[in-house]
DNA sequence: CGCTGTCTTGAAAGGACTCAACGCCGGTGG
DNA sequence: CCACCGGCGTTGAGTCCTTTCAAGACAGCG
């Protein structure tokens, strides 16, 4: 079976023999997690990152009154806490959504990797740098699109995210996710994000049986959520030395 | 003169006389900017970081409608799109708010250190991580806070960026930003805004005359703003080897 | 001293929230 | 194999925060 890390790193360049197999070597510690179990606890200092190789995770915040923002989803082959490896730190948790495995990758290898690796470092940093793209235009769906906007915006962003992971077919993915944490990710309510789905299900842009969801409509349900693919840098490439 | 990049990275674990050389030498190209003017087009490809040395700026996007985003302010110290280095396109652009002088450091330069500065390579690869901390909390903060909210949490924020530079004076610093700016950043209307810092005026928590603005009481805004400056990463050291 | 951009203010409209209640489905245990 | 249970999805009505649309006051700058 393929490594999502690698799979996903190949995306911006072939990797030699060597850095697969150091990917493979310290990626090798793995766990599993039931679903809505805690994979990084809020406000815990980390000496290792952990890597998503199957399931859905959550990385979220909590206010003291306790209303939750999710701030990022991370699908196989994201690491939830890449920058746990100079940050420490963990200001926001991460949620196992649906049943997880997951690599942790101690800290003392990736400063390995960035004093013997320099091109495994730039590809790693790389990842970090599109992770911050995406949160910048998360802020713009938040501050400045509606419920209808965010939903449909958020349901593309998923599809292509997916796929290039192989995780989609025929514009349809699983999307094993309460509406009630979707709308802790839209600064929503559950309630709403219910009239909003069944919005875009009665104008036949959507269909979603609880798990599966497909996108009947693209190229409307694109127009919908402002969505450009771009900040996502899929494949994009970057240079060796 | 010091030299504000040295300053911010300097936080974070003292820096060889070889790697403040290095850091002198790549910022040595410099320009200015009048208030309002774009630095960074938005979707531009860029073959250099700009790193504001004065000034205040801003990164933002726009939606087809017309609708504008702030997704970060930056001042000095900042590189506004160090990210482009390994992104390229840049999908948000990035105006001077206020008259700005901004050094261009040329991508192979920034190469060239990830090849053989390892130290000097995390740094910077922190510094963006850091960037991506704050963005999680504008996403929590534009997610789950209201106006009110908002506006305090910002404010506490900026003073303490500001403070982390030296640019702050008895909780009080300067921001020479629009009203409608804010209202671009904080995801809401510049007749609102205008509201809540009326509000907060009038409470005495902040005194502003335009230009200045003055905390007047620290410990209520913070609470206001449910602010807490951790996922600043202020002074956080990080290890040499 | 006039101009222009920014700040202020008011009233009405609207999108999202709150609070409840009900139905549905899958999992569990008898 | 079926009945119970709890989480999740669905609905409705009323409320509230924020927006919209104007118009007027103010201040800095040429």
């Amino acid at each position: 079976m393929s490594h999502p890390l690698i799979t996903k790193l190949e995306q911006h360049g072939p990797l030699s023999g060597e850095e697969k197999q150091v990917l493979q070597q310290i990626t090798s510690q793995v766990t599993t997690y039931k679903a809505h179990e805690e994979v990084v606890p809020e406000g815990s200092t980390q000496s290792h990152s952990s890597l998503v190789l199957k399931g859905f995770a959550a990385r979220h915040q909590h206010l003291t009154d306790g209303k939750r923002q999710i701030t990022a989803f991370h699908i196989p082959g994201d690491f939830m806490d890449l920058h746990s490896f100079l940050l420490k730190t963990m200001e926001d948790g991460v949620g196992a959504l649906t049943p997880c495995t997951v690599a942790a990758v101690p800290h003392s290898d990736l400063r390995e990797i960035t004093k013997n690796y320099p091109y495994l470092t730039r590809v790693l940093w790389l990842t970090t740098l599109i992770d911050a793209a995406v949160h910048r235009t998360w802020i713009m769906t938040l501050g400045r699109m509606d419920a209808r906007n965010r939903v449909a915006h958020f349901l593309c962003e998923m599809h292509d995210r997916l796929e290039a992971v192989g995780l989609t077919k025929d514009h349809g993915y699983d999307l094993r996710i309460t509406q009630q944490e979707l709308s802790d990710a839209f600064g929503l309510t559950g309630v709403h994000v219910n009239r909003i789905l069944q919005e875009l299900r009665g104008e036949g842009l959507i269909t979603s049986h609880g798990k599966t969801l497909i996108i009947n409509d693209w190229e409307h349900l694109q127009k919908e959520g402002h969505y450009n693919p771009d900040y996502l840098h899929i494949r994009q490439k970057i240079e060796r030395d």
